[in-house]
DNA sequence: ATACCTTATTGTTTTATAGACATGAAGTCA
DNA sequence: TGACTTCATGTCTATAAAACAATAAGGTAT
């Protein structure tokens, strides 16, 4: 190793994901049981140590992967924190991802995982409090500014689904006319057949359209 | 130092920051000139490795004051870029920060560090492309949708200096009596005493109010 | 003192966007 | 065929954004 670089005395660098999904219509968050000290049997965010040829988001990547078997999904560097004192065992910086999944067929991978709703969140390890507040306004501000949301929906889905899902995040009810004036207006839905076998009129279905560029002011 | 930390081979950490200014009615960016390899003589950002007990803003801070002098500046963190090829010398994450000066009362310590127009930026060293480039997004951003932009004029300011500042980051001219509307109806703003002493009508300084939360949508 | 030069300040009309609000339509099932 | 459930839609009003040009307040030069 060249000289300069071995000069400083290294922090540990970890990367920690915060997993947002949606499950019986509430904003969950996935957190892990930790399973040794500190904070052992404290909820913790889902994270890791980053490994010395490896990029922070394939880092992120791996961890998800791992947790809930899921590949493909929205993920998103959040923030760096790096205070001194924020891991007892000595330096450690943590740059924070977040990532928004669609649970449906998502089944955890041990019993150290479970989701939390967002309003009943117990008490976390480290400042993993102080991660998932600024994660959970960047959730806001992405739903409110870009078209992420629908990383949250399946590939075909209703408009009371896309509504639906903004009245839980924003925790608020939208007149449904002008919803759905303002979500077609935007031009980023494609009609796709009109659902099946349901016993009552059957909704239109829609799919985002490719290459959407991300920020459109949603609300 | 604990098991589990030195367990991992750890990553240098560095804090760059991108420092952003208005000299000669542009918008500039502080670069320094490397002395020494690797990247020898290219223009870089203002950075330097993370003590192990400084937090990384603390770092950043650091860096500012020791290039620029000034202390009390607008300060923010950007991104963490950690591709692990990014530095030739081995495993090198960084954590960005951008700054927000006035530059009237700077003096440049050294003349290694100069002020680049950002349409007339040079080769620069490593990654520091990508992070320009994400700086000045970051930059357009916060003008559009916060109150930063006043962190670059001084204390007290015509609305046309204010009208100019816009007019430099968007490469965009705007209509002064709809700016001028606009920025007032914002309910930002102080009156202060009119400017003396000038050949022409004497135009009413302003200052920003104190404690305007930080999101307002300027445009 | 007056004409002139420079920059600052202001208001109205038009257009677009957001918000409030209630009824009929399309299926299934009994 | 009537009842039930969810889906789909249109108009009016209020607010915000955009387009647009004339007058005011000083200083300076003659």
């Amino acid at each position: 190793m060249d000289n300069e670089l071995s000069k400083y005395e290294k922090p540990s660098v970890t990367v920690d994901t915060v997993i947002f999904s949606i499950k019986e219509n509430d904003l969950k968050v996935l957190l892990v049981k930790r399973s040794s000290s500190p904070f052992k049997d404290k909820w913790a965010i889902p994270g890791g140590f980053v490994k010395i040829d490896q990029s922070l988001e394939d880092a992120a990547k791996f961890k998800l992967e791992e947790k809930t078997g899921v590949k493909d999904v929205y993920l998103e560097q959040l923030y760096s924190f790096g205070s001194p004192k924020r891991d007892p065992r000595g330096r450690v910086i943590t740059v924070t991802y977040f990532a928004l999944i669609n649970s449906d067929n998502v089944k955890l991978k041990g019993d150290d995982a479970k989701w939390f709703s967002i309003t009943e969140l117990p008490q976390v390890a480290f400042d993993h409090n102080t991660i998932l507040d600024y994660a959970l306004k960047r959730l806001k501000w992405k739903f409110e500014y870009t078209v992420v949301a629908f990383s949250l929906l399946p590939k075909k889905f209703t408009m009371t689904q896309v509504q639906d899902l903004y009245e839980i995040v924003f925790n608020q009810k939208f007149d449904k006319r002008n919803f759905r004036k303002k979500i077609l207006s935007l031009n980023i839905l494609e009609e796709q057949e009109v659902m099946r076998n349901v016993s009552f009129r059957p909704p239109q279905l829609y799919s985002l359209k490719a290459n959407i560029g991300e920020i459109v002011n949603i609300l």
